[in-house]
DNA sequence: GCGCAGGTATTGA
DNA sequence: TCAATACCTGCG
Protein backbone atom coordinates (compact mmCIF):
# COMPACT_ATOMS: atom_id res chain seq x y z
CA UNK A 1 0.00 0.00 0.00
CA UNK A 2 1.49 3.43 -0.47
CA UNK A 3 0.74 6.95 -0.61
CA UNK A 4 1.55 9.34 -2.85
CA UNK A 5 1.40 12.14 -0.15
CA UNK A 6 4.13 14.52 0.60
CA UNK A 7 5.10 13.46 4.48
CA UNK A 8 8.45 13.42 6.62
CA UNK A 9 7.53 10.44 8.17
CA UNK A 10 10.83 10.71 10.64
CA UNK A 11 10.35 14.51 11.44
CA UNK A 12 6.08 13.69 11.99
CA UNK A 13 6.94 10.81 14.34
CA UNK A 14 9.77 12.63 16.28
CA UNK A 15 8.62 15.34 16.93
CA UNK A 16 7.41 15.41 20.33
CA UNK A 17 3.31 15.43 19.71
CA UNK A 18 1.23 15.09 22.81
CA UNK A 19 -1.07 12.40 21.11
CA UNK A 20 1.11 9.43 21.37
CA UNK A 21 4.60 8.11 21.66
CA UNK A 22 6.62 7.70 18.81
CA UNK A 23 5.50 4.21 16.90
CA UNK A 24 8.16 1.28 17.41
CA UNK A 25 11.30 1.72 14.77
CA UNK A 26 11.77 -2.21 13.57
CA UNK A 27 13.09 -3.13 10.55
CA UNK A 28 13.81 0.61 9.64
CA UNK A 29 9.94 0.56 9.71
CA UNK A 30 7.65 2.62 12.31
CA UNK A 31 5.73 0.27 14.01
CA UNK A 32 2.53 0.01 15.75
CA UNK A 33 -0.37 -1.44 16.47
CA UNK A 34 -4.07 0.05 15.45
CA UNK A 35 -7.75 -0.93 15.67
CA UNK A 36 -9.12 -1.17 13.08
CA UNK A 37 -13.05 -2.44 12.31
CA UNK A 38 -12.41 -3.77 16.13
CA UNK A 39 -9.60 -5.37 15.18
CA UNK A 40 -5.90 -4.96 15.99
CA UNK A 41 -3.82 -4.45 13.04
CA UNK A 42 -0.50 -4.01 13.25
CA UNK A 43 0.69 -1.06 10.76
CA UNK A 44 4.62 -0.68 9.40
CA UNK A 45 5.26 2.44 7.85
CA UNK A 46 8.93 3.29 5.84
CA UNK A 47 9.34 5.47 3.38
CA UNK A 48 12.14 6.65 1.13
CA UNK A 49 11.06 9.67 -0.22
CA UNK A 50 9.25 12.76 0.95
CA UNK A 51 6.51 12.47 -1.67
CA UNK A 52 5.56 8.73 -0.56
CA UNK A 53 4.68 6.42 2.04
CA UNK A 54 4.58 3.37 2.33
CA UNK A 55 2.75 0.64 4.19
CA UNK A 56 2.34 -3.27 5.41
CA UNK A 57 0.16 -4.91 7.97
CA UNK A 58 -0.12 -7.72 9.65
CA UNK A 59 -3.49 -9.22 11.30
CA UNK A 60 -3.15 -10.95 14.73
CA UNK A 61 -1.83 -15.07 14.28
CA UNK A 62 -5.31 -15.67 15.80
CA UNK A 63 -6.90 -13.76 12.97
CA UNK A 64 -5.00 -15.02 9.92
CA UNK A 65 -8.13 -15.93 7.65
CA UNK A 66 -10.52 -12.96 8.84
CA UNK A 67 -11.00 -10.87 5.76
CA UNK A 68 -10.12 -7.34 6.47
CA UNK A 69 -11.35 -4.24 4.34
CA UNK A 70 -8.17 -2.62 2.93
CA UNK A 71 -9.92 0.86 2.09
CA UNK A 72 -10.23 1.19 6.33
CA UNK A 73 -6.46 0.26 6.94
CA UNK A 74 -6.47 3.48 4.46
CA UNK A 75 -8.73 5.77 5.29
CA UNK A 76 -7.26 5.63 9.22
CA UNK A 77 -3.93 5.75 8.08
CA UNK A 78 -4.32 8.80 6.00
CA UNK A 79 -6.70 10.02 9.35
CA UNK A 80 -3.46 9.50 11.72
CA UNK A 81 -0.91 10.95 9.53
CA UNK A 82 -3.11 14.20 9.02
CA UNK A 83 -2.31 12.89 5.12
CA UNK A 84 -5.57 15.54 3.06
CA UNK A 85 -4.27 18.44 5.10
CA UNK A 86 -3.02 20.57 2.15
CA UNK A 87 1.09 21.11 2.91
CA UNK A 88 1.81 22.91 -0.08
CA UNK A 89 -1.27 25.54 0.36
CA UNK A 90 -0.14 25.80 4.17
CA UNK A 91 3.11 26.83 3.05
CA UNK A 92 2.07 29.81 1.06
CA UNK A 93 -0.01 31.15 3.56
CA UNK A 94 3.17 30.43 5.81
CA UNK A 95 5.29 32.75 3.04
CA UNK A 96 3.30 34.96 3.31
CA UNK A 97 3.98 35.72 6.98
CA UNK A 98 7.99 36.92 7.42
CA UNK A 99 7.73 35.83 10.77
CA UNK A 100 6.72 32.27 9.44
CA UNK A 101 8.33 32.14 6.47
CA UNK A 102 11.38 30.63 7.10
CA UNK A 103 9.67 28.11 9.53
CA UNK A 104 9.07 25.86 6.12
CA UNK A 105 12.78 24.98 5.68
CA UNK A 106 13.11 23.72 8.76
CA UNK A 107 9.89 21.68 9.20
CA UNK A 108 9.11 20.31 5.41
CA UNK A 109 7.18 17.33 5.65
CA UNK A 110 6.03 17.90 9.25
CA UNK A 111 2.63 17.14 9.84
CA UNK A 112 0.19 16.22 12.63
CA UNK A 113 0.55 13.22 13.80
CA UNK A 114 -3.16 12.29 15.24
CA UNK A 115 -4.12 10.12 17.92
CA UNK A 116 -4.75 6.29 16.89
CA UNK A 117 -6.63 5.86 20.82
CA UNK A 118 -8.25 8.62 22.23
CA UNK A 119 -7.82 7.86 26.13
CA UNK A 120 -3.92 6.90 25.10
CA UNK A 121 -3.99 10.62 23.54
CA UNK A 122 -5.65 12.03 26.82
CA UNK A 123 -3.32 10.10 28.90
CA UNK A 124 -0.40 11.04 27.66
CA UNK A 125 -0.80 14.69 27.30
CA UNK A 126 -1.92 14.40 31.12
CA UNK A 127 1.16 12.90 31.52
CA UNK A 128 3.13 15.47 29.44
CA UNK A 129 2.08 18.60 31.50
CA UNK A 130 5.08 20.30 33.47
CA UNK A 131 6.93 17.55 31.69
CA UNK A 132 9.82 16.54 29.69
CA UNK A 133 9.21 14.74 26.43
CA UNK A 134 12.17 12.33 27.45
CA UNK A 135 10.55 11.89 30.57
CA UNK A 136 6.39 11.36 29.92
CA UNK A 137 7.92 9.14 26.69
CA UNK A 138 8.95 6.78 29.07
CA UNK A 139 5.87 7.03 31.22
CA UNK A 140 3.88 5.79 28.78
CA UNK A 141 6.00 2.96 27.53
CA UNK A 142 6.49 1.74 31.23
CA UNK A 143 2.37 1.80 31.43
CA UNK A 144 1.65 -0.10 28.05
CA UNK A 145 4.42 -2.81 29.20
CA UNK A 146 2.10 -2.91 32.55
CA UNK A 147 -0.94 -2.89 31.45
CA UNK A 148 -1.49 -2.71 27.70
CA UNK A 149 -2.76 -5.66 25.92
CA UNK A 150 -0.82 -8.22 23.92
CA UNK A 151 -1.85 -9.22 20.32
CA UNK A 152 0.46 -12.09 18.99
CA UNK A 153 1.89 -10.66 15.23
CA UNK A 154 3.78 -12.88 12.79
CA UNK A 155 6.29 -10.38 13.58
CA UNK A 156 6.18 -10.73 17.60
CA UNK A 157 3.95 -9.67 20.50
CA UNK A 158 3.09 -6.17 20.60
CA UNK A 159 1.01 -4.40 23.10
CA UNK A 160 -1.19 -1.39 22.82
CA UNK A 161 -2.76 0.96 25.52
CA UNK A 162 -4.41 -0.12 28.38
CA UNK A 163 -8.45 0.20 28.50
CA UNK A 164 -10.13 2.67 31.06
CA UNK A 165 -10.94 0.19 32.96
CA UNK A 166 -7.39 -1.34 33.00
CA UNK A 167 -6.07 1.64 34.50
CA UNK A 168 -8.44 2.84 37.03
CA UNK A 169 -8.50 0.12 39.00
CA UNK A 170 -4.72 -0.52 39.55
CA UNK A 171 -2.45 0.55 42.39
CA UNK A 172 -1.31 4.36 42.84
CA UNK A 173 1.80 3.55 44.30
CA UNK A 174 4.22 1.05 45.98
CA UNK A 175 2.69 0.92 49.73
CA UNK A 176 -0.48 0.44 47.95
CA UNK A 177 0.79 -2.44 46.12
CA UNK A 178 2.07 -3.67 49.03
CA UNK A 179 -0.75 -3.56 50.94
CA UNK A 180 -2.85 -5.52 48.53
CA UNK A 181 -0.50 -7.79 48.03
CA UNK A 182 2.66 -7.70 50.26
CA UNK A 183 3.13 -11.40 52.32
CA UNK A 184 4.61 -12.49 49.23
CA UNK A 185 6.78 -9.46 48.36
CA UNK A 186 9.23 -6.66 49.86
CA UNK A 187 7.98 -3.31 49.42
CA UNK A 188 11.27 -2.27 47.06
CA UNK A 189 10.23 -4.65 44.93
CA UNK A 190 6.59 -3.60 44.33
CA UNK A 191 6.84 -2.77 40.33
CA UNK A 192 3.32 -2.88 39.19
CA UNK A 193 1.77 0.62 40.27
CA UNK A 194 1.17 3.38 38.30
CA UNK A 195 3.94 5.74 40.39
CA UNK A 196 6.76 3.78 39.70
CA UNK A 197 5.90 4.49 36.01
CA UNK A 198 7.53 8.12 37.17
CA UNK A 199 4.23 9.98 36.48
CA UNK A 200 4.55 11.55 39.94
CA UNK A 201 1.60 13.56 41.25
CA UNK A 202 -0.43 12.94 38.45
CA UNK A 203 -1.21 9.63 39.79
CA UNK A 204 -4.57 10.26 40.88
CA UNK A 205 -4.79 12.59 37.61
CA UNK A 206 -4.44 9.53 35.35
CA UNK A 207 -6.69 7.40 37.86
CA UNK A 208 -9.58 9.77 38.05
CA UNK A 209 -9.81 10.56 34.13
CA UNK A 210 -9.83 6.86 34.04
CA UNK A 211 -12.69 6.09 35.93
CA UNK A 212 -14.54 9.11 34.19
CA UNK A 213 -14.09 7.70 30.74
CA UNK A 214 -15.57 4.33 31.98
CA UNK A 215 -18.26 5.53 33.59
CA UNK A 216 -19.67 9.02 32.17
CA UNK A 217 -17.82 10.57 29.57
CA UNK A 218 -18.20 9.40 26.12
CA UNK A 219 -14.82 9.53 24.24
CA UNK A 220 -16.70 8.99 20.91
CA UNK A 221 -18.77 12.15 21.72
CA UNK A 222 -15.71 14.94 22.00
CA UNK A 223 -15.21 14.36 17.66
CA UNK A 224 -18.51 15.57 17.02
CA UNK A 225 -18.94 18.77 19.10
CA UNK A 226 -17.40 22.19 18.28
CA UNK A 227 -13.98 23.33 19.45
CA UNK A 228 -15.38 25.39 22.07
CA UNK A 229 -17.85 22.70 23.23
CA UNK A 230 -14.65 19.97 23.00
CA UNK A 231 -12.38 22.15 25.14
CA UNK A 232 -15.21 22.87 27.87
CA UNK A 233 -15.71 19.07 27.95
CA UNK A 234 -12.12 18.07 28.35
CA UNK A 235 -10.91 20.80 30.70
CA UNK A 236 -13.51 18.64 33.65
CA UNK A 237 -10.75 16.21 33.60
CA UNK A 238 -8.60 16.07 36.48
CA UNK A 239 -5.08 17.60 35.33
CA UNK A 240 -6.51 18.87 32.12
CA UNK A 241 -5.95 22.68 32.14
CA UNK A 242 -5.85 25.42 28.84
CA UNK A 243 -2.23 23.55 27.58
CA UNK A 244 -3.18 19.98 27.72
CA UNK A 245 -6.82 20.46 26.69
CA UNK A 246 -5.44 22.43 23.11
CA UNK A 247 -3.08 19.53 22.90
CA UNK A 248 -5.84 17.08 23.61
CA UNK A 249 -7.95 18.84 20.83
CA UNK A 250 -5.44 19.40 18.13
CA UNK A 251 -3.36 16.44 18.56
CA UNK A 252 -5.87 13.61 20.03
CA UNK A 253 -8.82 14.58 17.54
CA UNK A 254 -7.34 16.72 14.84
CA UNK A 255 -9.50 20.20 15.67
CA UNK A 256 -6.83 22.23 14.13
CA UNK A 257 -7.99 25.71 15.22
CA UNK A 258 -6.64 25.19 18.25
CA UNK A 259 -3.23 26.63 19.12
CA UNK A 260 -2.04 24.89 22.54
CA UNK A 261 0.35 27.79 24.34
CA UNK A 262 2.97 26.97 26.90
CA UNK A 263 5.98 28.82 27.83
CA UNK A 264 7.36 28.15 24.94
CA UNK A 265 5.21 29.01 22.22
CA UNK A 266 4.85 32.69 24.64
CA UNK A 267 8.39 33.07 24.17
CA UNK A 268 8.36 32.39 20.68
CA UNK A 269 5.02 34.78 19.95
CA UNK A 270 5.95 37.42 22.13
CA UNK A 271 9.46 37.46 20.29
CA UNK A 272 8.15 37.22 17.07
CA UNK A 273 5.20 39.57 17.52
CA UNK A 274 4.97 41.65 20.57
CA UNK A 275 9.00 43.29 20.50
CA UNK A 276 9.59 40.64 23.47
CA UNK A 277 6.91 42.23 25.37
CA UNK A 278 5.65 39.65 28.66
CA UNK A 279 2.53 38.65 27.53
CA UNK A 280 0.03 35.94 29.60
CA UNK A 281 0.09 32.86 28.10
CA UNK A 282 -3.87 32.86 27.92
CA UNK A 283 -3.15 36.20 25.74
CA UNK A 284 -1.21 33.96 23.24
CA UNK A 285 -3.28 31.42 22.86
CA UNK A 286 -6.25 34.31 21.70
CA UNK A 287 -3.58 35.78 19.78
CA UNK A 288 -2.48 32.70 18.03
CA UNK A 289 -6.33 31.59 17.13
CA UNK A 290 -7.77 34.94 16.31
CA UNK A 291 -5.04 35.68 13.85
CA UNK A 292 -4.41 31.88 12.28
CA UNK A 293 -7.88 30.84 12.53
CA UNK A 294 -7.99 27.45 11.14
CA UNK A 295 -3.76 27.19 10.67
CA UNK A 296 -3.54 27.73 14.29
CA UNK A 297 -2.77 24.27 15.15
CA UNK A 298 0.33 23.75 12.51
CA UNK A 299 1.36 27.11 12.80
CA UNK A 300 1.80 26.42 16.57
CA UNK A 301 3.56 22.86 15.39
CA UNK A 302 5.50 24.55 13.11
CA UNK A 303 6.62 27.70 15.23
CA UNK A 304 8.41 25.54 18.15
CA UNK A 305 10.08 23.27 15.50
CA UNK A 306 11.09 25.83 13.99
CA UNK A 307 12.45 27.36 17.20
CA UNK A 308 13.87 24.31 18.22
CA UNK A 309 15.57 23.62 14.99
CA UNK A 310 16.87 27.46 14.12
CA UNK A 311 18.78 27.80 17.88
CA UNK A 312 15.94 30.87 18.43
CA UNK A 313 14.99 28.75 21.82
CA UNK A 314 18.26 29.39 23.25
CA UNK A 315 18.37 32.85 22.30
CA UNK A 316 15.05 33.97 23.61
CA UNK A 317 15.22 32.35 27.09
CA UNK A 318 15.45 35.62 28.70
C1' DG B 1 24.36 16.70 45.67
C1' DC B 2 21.56 20.31 44.25
C1' DG B 3 19.18 23.63 41.32
C1' DC B 4 16.14 23.86 37.64
C1' DA B 5 12.34 23.17 34.16
C1' DG B 6 7.55 22.73 33.37
C1' DG B 7 1.32 23.06 33.49
C1' DT B 8 -2.27 22.47 36.88
C1' DA B 9 -4.72 22.81 41.29
C1' DT B 10 -5.35 25.39 45.12
C1' DT B 11 -5.48 29.27 47.96
C1' DG B 12 -5.93 33.99 48.95
C1' DA B 13 -6.27 38.60 47.48
C1' DT C 1 -9.99 37.75 37.43
C1' DC C 2 -5.36 37.32 38.79
C1' DA C 3 -0.86 36.28 41.39
C1' DA C 4 1.68 33.08 44.23
C1' DT C 5 2.96 28.58 45.43
C1' DA C 6 3.33 23.40 45.83
C1' DC C 7 3.49 19.32 43.30
C1' DC C 8 7.39 14.96 41.16
C1' DT C 9 11.14 13.57 38.57
C1' DG C 10 15.27 13.46 35.75
C1' DC C 11 18.78 15.95 33.82
C1' DG C 12 22.95 18.92 33.86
Amino acid sequence: MQFKSQIDLKLTQESGQTSQTPWQVKDNSYCEVVEIANMPILIKTHQNDINNLNLEYELPIANQNTSIDEVAIEKEIARIFNLNFDLDKFYSYLSEDSKLEPATDFCKGLRLFLAKDPFECIVSSITSANNSIARWTKSIAKIKEKWGVATEFPSGTFYSFPLPTTLMDVYEDNFEEYEAIGRIMELECCTKNLKSCGVGYRVPYIKRASELFTLEIDLLEIPKMTYSEAYKEVLKLPGVGPKVADCILLYGYGFEEAFPSDIWIKRIASHLYFNDRDISVAKVREFGMERFGNYAGYVQLYLFHYARKSGLMNKIKE
